[in-house]
DNA sequence: GCTGGCTTGGTGACTAGGTCACCGAACAGT
DNA sequence: ACTGTTCGGTGACCTAGTCACCAAGCCAGC
């Protein structure tokens, strides 16, 4: 039987929370059943880069990975927003693995599924402008009505970018009239603009 | 009993062969029991960038990813070596993922392995500056006495760079004694700070 | 209210890296 | 020796990242 979800215990965390950080050992497996966690790579000089996030249904593989191999984690992850998720420990884990064919197959699945993505990560990162980068983080943070909440930091953030390469894209961009800007968030007032931005190769 | 090696097929490849390109079907798992291969991203525009190369007793990541999730091939593979290799139809695949849980331990741990190399290649990509992956460039290819056998273009492409950044890099190591240079190759004459180039974070 | 510290964003000057266009030298084939 | 191709060199220019510094907005505590 695939029981592996029953074995499992439930955990609540909420946004905001500090999931791992660089150097923590990882213990479990974990799938989320609600929320959003964003897992991302930090230098020593406390620059940082979004590697990838994940939501209901999905499993970090970074944990799954770190899980497998004994290695202590390389990242770090926030939730965020509320999670609740079905956690395993390595012994259940394993347990899983070896009885349920449909968790090994969620398990490589999820695996490959991630691995393609950090191969586009990759392309994007040495072959898209920035332009073009900042665009889709945008549309990627931003809410239905085009609104996005977040400093020129963490925007510079999530694309391992500096943020005064962000502030003048953003400046020019309120000049052209395709967005406006607050303290701490902005509005896309001209969506077409910056999905063609974003398009753009 | 584990004995899918003894299911598969042995195939050899000359080396300069291309094994796929994008595009391409996956039909089967491979694991290299001589030789190494080279797997690089490229672009519209006719850029690339190597992703990882892979040797014997390793299998290649985006085969396997490709075969789990049907996908097609988003890279190009090339014989750097006279190969040798294992191949497993994806029935005699799916197969050993069933009945051998160290065939499953192989699969997942060289999963991990390479996600974790990816992401260390992302950080390098991001943070890293040209001088210092270069120097990785030329020790990773360099032959015991120091040569180096490829053209600034060949060493453009290992790192996602273009051919006149690497130029000038190389004219300025010339200047300073590191390196001398001729058509198609080069060879390290001062592997001490060509070394602490490659090291410097 | 006022104030001082912190967060956020703006700016100029500079460096590194990538792009484009073009040239010349080295080499291979005939 | 002639010719086409590959390889490398170079200047001009553009984009991105870095550094140093400043100013405006915000908040906490009085």
């Amino acid at each position: 039987m695939d029981d592996w979800i029953h074995q499992g215990s439930d955990v609540k965390i909420p946004a905001g929370t500090r999931i791992f950080q660089p150097g923590d050992p990882c213990t479990q497996f974990v799938q989320l059943k609600r929320g959003t966690v964003r897992v991302d790579l930090l230098t020593l000089s406390g620059k940082a880069l979004m590697l990838y996030r994940f939501g209901a249904g999905e499993s970090c593989i970074m944990t799954t990975s770190c899980l497998l191999s004994e290695r202590t984690y390389t990242a770090e992850a926030w939730a965020e927003e509320d999670v609740e998720a079905i956690v395993l420990s390595r012994a259940q884990f394993q347990e899983s693995l070896d009885s349920s064919s449909t968790f090994r197959a969620m398990v490589l699945g999820s695996f490959s599924d991630r691995l393609a993505a950090m191969m586009q990560k990759i392309e994007e990162l040495t072959f898209v402008p920035m332009d073009c980068r900042l665009a889709r983080a945008l549309l990627q943070r931003c809410s239905p009505s085009g609104e996005v909440t977040a400093t020129h930091q963490d925007l510079a953030n999530d694309l391992g970018s500096a943020r005064e390469v962000v502030s003048r894209k953003l400046s020019l961009w309120e000049r052209n009239g395709l967005i406006e800007r607050y303290r701490g968030g902005l509005v896309i007032t001209d969506a077409g603009a910056i999905e063609r931005l974003a398009a753009h190769q």
